[in-house]
DNA sequence: CGCGCAGTTGACGTGCTTCAACCGCCGTGG
DNA sequence: CCACGGCGGTTGAAGCACGTCAACTGCGCG
């Protein structure tokens, strides 16, 4: 993966994660299935469904068809309340699964968008599930994914007692985490989303994220030009973070 | 603990969940499991462990061994950070699964622990795994109800920008709407958590959910002899907590 | 060129937290 | 028997962190 970053071109094959670093591979890759096994995989595993900035993945309401997984580019699902105010559920960044939480209900919660140009991957889950008849270790997979999802949702629920610079933090720490984990660098990258969306995410005022921003800065934590974020000083985040809850893998 | 509170005696068996409104149960049961597969799953799950007000089901960094199901009584799971305070992540009724955020990290990110005289039903998860193996169904429905619980978790999540009043009347709509699902009465129940716990919960101070309760009081929403709730006005307080999410189902 | 939206910054108001005092309840021990 | 200390819960008073309102900037786009 070159990463090639800093002031030159930005190579697009450079932004997209290996299968072998997706979510959605880890379906197929540690569990030792056959070659054909793996055939039948590749051949219900959709690739390429593009999306650009603002284009609806599914909407709430939809019926539930498929589980998707980011390739390249990044995606936030969003709910809506009776009085139309939004809330945003959930960024999803290279190589993240989303749409789990529809499984149950047959059909989708939340809506999702992408937040710049995306690649996608689409799995329908009836031939998941078929599949997974045949080979069970696929669905025992998919427990453990989901379960890393409630793992995190729980992580989330912290921020409900903590301070605006707590939360800020300890999102900026999950962001850097996730892509580090996914070969990206966890030091310097892209906020895809708005600050209104993170303030959405976090339960905080538009203003109030951005006059953490600036002030995260001066106190030499990171250096930011607009959407464009470098962490300076990741133990002094973490710290204010207030460490992360899980025994390992932390942040996620 | 001899619940003998005002006029009557409470009949312990009246406060258990049957088998079927068990979601543990949703595992054999909608998916046409034979007598013998029927019979086998039923050894699998070890029914009848107890543990009082206070017991330790698990304790956090435990190595993760079987999920649990409340059969009667009431759990709480708590994180707790680096700098020592606690973080409430979920309260569970009867009926309904915890446990599971362990399956991805193989140990326990959380403590769990019985706000009450508790029975629980326990099911080894190697044991599940290996019965999946045979019977992929038994997975499949596993998907479902983890499925579910991310869902919540993204309606709690919702949570995070909304006032005080509001956290509180979605939290009582919610625990009515669970207790009414496994077939107790939605209007009137015990709140067996302390009211720091509620707050720590929503993400408020003790003091505030203490002044919400005498106002929802006051405004005539419900009635409460301090643990023991009536509510009144479940459409007023559905109004408050400005109408659950999803399509179907609402508010779990 | 002008519009609109995202982001920043300042001034102000307030909903919540914090601090504090007090009550009722319960278990414990003199 | 009462005294006691501790804990959970309620209530009041005071402070502050954050939301709200508003003005301004820069930038992309038609």
């Amino acid at each position: 993966m070159n990463q090639e970053t800093k002031a030159e071109v930005i190579d697009l094959s450079a932004l997209q994660v290996a299968c072998r670093d997706c979510t959605l591979f880890q379906l197929c890759l540690p569990i030792g299935l056959g070659e054909a096994d793996l055939a039948r995989l590749e051949r219900i595993i959709k690739t390429k469904r593009y999306a650009r900035r603002g284009d609806y993945i599914f909407r709430r309401g939809e019926g539930f068809r498929a589980i998707y997984a980011v390739k390249a580019g990044s995606v936030k699902t969003v709910t809506i309340a009776e009085d139309g105010r939004e809330q945003v559920t959930g960024f999803h960044l290279p190589g993240e699964l989303f749409g789990l939480d529809a499984i149950a209900g047959g059909s989708h919660c939340a809506s999702a968008r992408a937040l710049e140009r995306t690649t996608l991957c689409e799995i329908p889950f009836d031939s998941l599930e078929d599949f997974g008849e045949e080979v069970p270790a696929i669905l025992r997979q998919m427990l453990r994914i989901m379960s890393r999802e409630i793992q995190r949702d729980h992580t989330l629920a912290h921020l409900a007692n903590r301070s605006a610079e707590e939360r800020l933090a300890a999102f900026l720490i999950s962001i850097s985490n996730r892509y580090r984990e996914r070969g990206f660098s966890g030091s310097e990258f892209h906020l895809t989303m708005s600050r209104s969306d993170i303030g959405n995410y976090l339960g905080l005022a538009v203003e109030t994220v951005s006059r953490l921003f600036t002030r995260f800065q001066h106190e030499g934590l990171l250096a930011a030009r607009s959407k464009h974020i470098q962490l300076l000083d990741v133990d002094g985040l973490q710290g204010i973070a207030g460490e992360a809850v899980c025994v390992r893998g932390a942040s996620r």
